[in-house]
DNA sequence: TCTTAGTAAAATACAGTGTATCGACATGAG
DNA sequence: CTCATGTCGATACACTGTATTTTACTAAGA
């Protein structure tokens, strides 16, 4: 369990503070993903030995979380003066550029609760963004439904980007690069909707997609949020 | 990359092929997670070296990709007669009771593309379902919006599954209970939409609050294929 | 039948991981 | 000056994924 109090530091000199701690982790991770952050890894970035680090961090579950809530600082807007609605919309798209700034961040979106302090204030701005708009299960409701949309699209964005890389391929040509095995498995006729789907796909520009889809959930929600309860 | 098709298994005898390996390492996360799976503990259930399995598997992530085609596999429903949307409510369903049999999916789930033969056989039945309902491409954006907030909804569900379960409390209790520090960030004032939000929440049921949020999305699929291209 | 070639399996090896523990050292109190 | 405290570094442990080497066995050729 992450404690988001951060202890005393320790009593006289030491240059070192969680900050630097989670920025050298989230440069480690910017460059070589989340795999590439390991305790001695940041250690040595900072010049330390890899047991000072258990001074500020407990463990390296602990050093994700405060990774991910210092990245919900990004996300978290300046301001926010439009309705509900375009609260919700620039709150997906800042977490969708923050992943693309920070794809480890996909592999950590909705793994666990966010309860850091950054975390907590994006969460309070998107409440208070619908606060008295309906009743209180309602607004949860919509605020959970949203989120689970784009953090969904967003992950699988982030991997398929990442199987395009590892090809080197745009997605249409990756389909059918995609080893022999794909364009076998498509051949054998057992996936004709998919095979045509493959076929005659067009070339979708992934924001785009992202946006239509966020458009179609907040579509919904407003129909829920102007009928209260049920 | 993952190679979907079985190599040739060794000659003679080897009693030893990749379906009991994925079964192997299924039972393993089933009971200790997927961080409990190693290759060396799944070798071992099987009474072999850990390197025999390099012969049916080139690397563990291909491994995950298999356990995840697996479980897919439980996941594709036997008969679909009912409409579009009676097909993609199920889909969603199967995938969340999936995933709270084997709670590992949550990790996975979204991480990679699903390329895997059963994977593609849902995919397939989903398309198949849509197809002719409008053009292809508000198809792919129906079906891409549903499964982001059912992989999505599900991730959350299981994080807070997994937070419950580790302080042992209900819900309600759990964010009374999560350390001093929540209740300390919200004593502080700066989250008033929050702390009414936890105040007055009252305890819902995880599954109809997915059946709720999933329901409209579905509406706002059905309101975006009744009138197809914009 | 004996030898040899080839292959499947096992054993060993390596470079790394997260984290516990212990020993030295420096700093403050008496 | 002595002693206690408590931080820091080094060392240690149990484990990981995977490469490489060694062994064992099986089948073919002479």
């Amino acid at each position: 369990m992450t404690v988001w109090d951060r202890p005393e530091p320790p009593t006289r000199p030491a240059p070192l503070d969680r900050e630097r701690i989670v920025a050298a982790a989230i440069a480690l991770a910017d460059e070589g993903g989340l795999e590439a952050v390991s305790l001695r890894k940041v250690a040595a970035r900072l010049d330390v030995g890899p047991m000072r680090l258990y001074g500020y961090i407990s463990t390296k579950e602990e050093l994700f979380d405060l990774m991910v809530d210092e990245v919900y600082a990004e996300i978290l807007p300046e301001e926010q003066p439009g309705d509900w609605r375009e609260t919700l919309r620039i709150l997906a798209h800042r977490t969708r550029q923050a992943a693309l700034r920070h794809e480890w961040l996909a592999d950590l979106l909705g793994g666990r609760p966010t309860l850091g302090p950054n975390a907590l204030a994006v969460t309070e701005a998107t409440l208070a963004a619908l606060d008295g708009l309906a009743d209180l299960d309602t607004v949860m409701r919509a605020v959970e439904t949203v989120s689970a949309y784009f953090t969904g699209a967003i992950r699988r964005e982030i991997a398929n980007l990442r199987a395009e890389r590892a090809t080197g391929l745009s997605k249409r040509d990756w389909q059918r690069a995609y080893g022999p095995h794909l364009m076998r498995m498509l051949a054998t006729g057992r996936f004709p909707a998919l095979a045509k789907a493959v076929h005659d796909g067009t070339e979708v520009d992934a924001e785009a997609s992202f946006a239509t889809g966020l458009d179609w959930v907040l579509d919904a929600v407003a129909a829920k949020l102007a009928r209260p309860p049920a």
